[in-house]
DNA sequence: CGACCTTTTGATTGGCGTCAAAATCTGTGG
DNA sequence: CCACAGATTTTGACGCCAATCAAAAGGTCG
């Protein structure tokens, strides 16, 4: 449905792209950056809230993200909803084998991404072999992510699961220099605590409660969307995997 | 370390192999084919209980399953163990992108596989892109499972977990035809409780609660490395995504 | 400033972990 | 072919973590 042309200059577009350099293009040349610019199909803006892949549409495109966080997941039929990750600036998404989309992406800020039709996709993917190379290097890191996420949340408790989540997010976020350049201010966190318990397969309310906890013990400070870790190496010792000994 | 030449007639060897259309070579013809072969380093066979790929070592080469099952999984620091998944024949593990392996791989059959230096790997994924292609596929339906597993576990009772891995892992078996031809058997199955307790992230002593509750309820019949579905309906309903409504 | 959304708090229930020990199976050696 | 050691599975008692139901309080945004 996104799928149509529109004439940006590509050329120069890709090039000053501000997330290239961590995109799945990353490892081009400026010359083939140049060559790549014209299977962009758009560029365009996203509200928080919007759907940029609904779950069952048929796949026919990929985005790259320039700006804005969002939630890649699935909702069951009974309405609840599970969130697999949370993807950042220069993440590729929507590049899929099936005829359909197995899950929805949603914007939770204001996002900012590039549409690449997937055939576009597949013929960038057969011409450049580098950029194949970086797909296979970013799949199998992505990989190696769902298995931390199944160390980090399967086997814990719900205030180890947490504490890694935040973690987690919060050390992704300070790499990213997204937060904050004030000390004293709390930092941009993108999750609400709904969000955060279908991250972890757990109830808001429980979530609540152990957020309070923390919050009790000095740990973390946070209201609404953001969040800052007062107490690092406590809140990493609750969350480290290798589950704290009983 | 596994990582020495040795002289095997490639050009006949890849081109005869029994998984060869499975593979991620599966998509190319004879004559590209016997160009591969060359890249084989050694094919081996493993007895059941031997770790083909340990956790902390040197990454250095991937493995093509010939035969025989196996898991990749991670041991924690207090001697616990996740398994992220049950590998079959015709898989192709252990290419990564980091310096040492992340996880281990065990088998829990007698092997057959074929070892290929992870450096002949990259040239192979250099100049063949149609291989670089099929990867990419993999890794996708890899990372797409990996949902599924979150879908199929993460947020479950035991009751539901099992039933999805019962009937996820018989429905694979069966795909690969390497279950008894004979009807009245059982049919082969490659967990014992403890490794489905490890896979699921839950005790044995309740895996071996929920197995006696099923086969009371007469849904599947099973001993030591053997199981059989009885009643294929009631065990997917038990384990459908969309939990079942409570 | 009011409607809605998010977070908090309380009381109750049940699933699963834990500890412990018995029973059964496996396969190896005499 | 039987016996025995070790591995795997079974069973029971008990306690805790998190789900559930319910309702109030606080925050956000139009």
């Amino acid at each position: 449905m996104i799928c149509k042309k529109s004439n940006i200059d590509g050329a120069i577009y890709c090039a000053k792209c501000v997330i290239r350099k961590k995109s799945i293009f990353g490892s081009l040349k400026d010359d083939e950056i140049a060559k790549i610019s014209k299977y962009i199909e758009r560029k365009s803006n996203y509200p928080k809230g919007e759907y940029l892949i609904k779950e069952g549409e048929k796949a026919c495109y990929s985005l790259c993200i320039k700006s804005g966080y969002l939630i890649l997941g699935t909702y069951l039929e009974d309405g609840s909803r599970q969130i697999f990750k949370v993807i950042f600036p220069g993440e590729f998404v929507g590049f899929n084998n099936s005829d359909d989309y197995s899950y929805f992406v949603q914007a939770i800020t204001d996002v900012d991404a590039c549409v690449i039709d997937d055939l576009s996709v597949k013929e960038l993917l057969k011409n450049h072999n580098n950029v194949a190379l970086r797909l296979i290097n970013t799949l199998i890191s992505n990989s190696s992510s769902y298995q931390q996420y199944f160390l980090g949340f399967g086997r814990k408790t719900a205030q180890e699961a947490l504490a890694y989540l935040i973690m987690d997010l919060s050390t992704r976020l300070k790499e990213q220099a997204t937060c904050s350049k004030n000390k004293d201010e709390l930092y941009f966190f993108p999750l609400n605590q709904e969000d955060m318990a279908d991250v972890l397969g757990i109830t808001k309310v429980h979530v609540s409660r152990v957020i309070s906890q923390f919050k009790k013990e000095g740990l973390i400070e946070c209201r609404h969307k953001k969040l800052k870790v007062l107490n690092e190496d406590k809140l990493a010792s609750i969350a480290a995997y290798p589950p704290a000994p009983k």
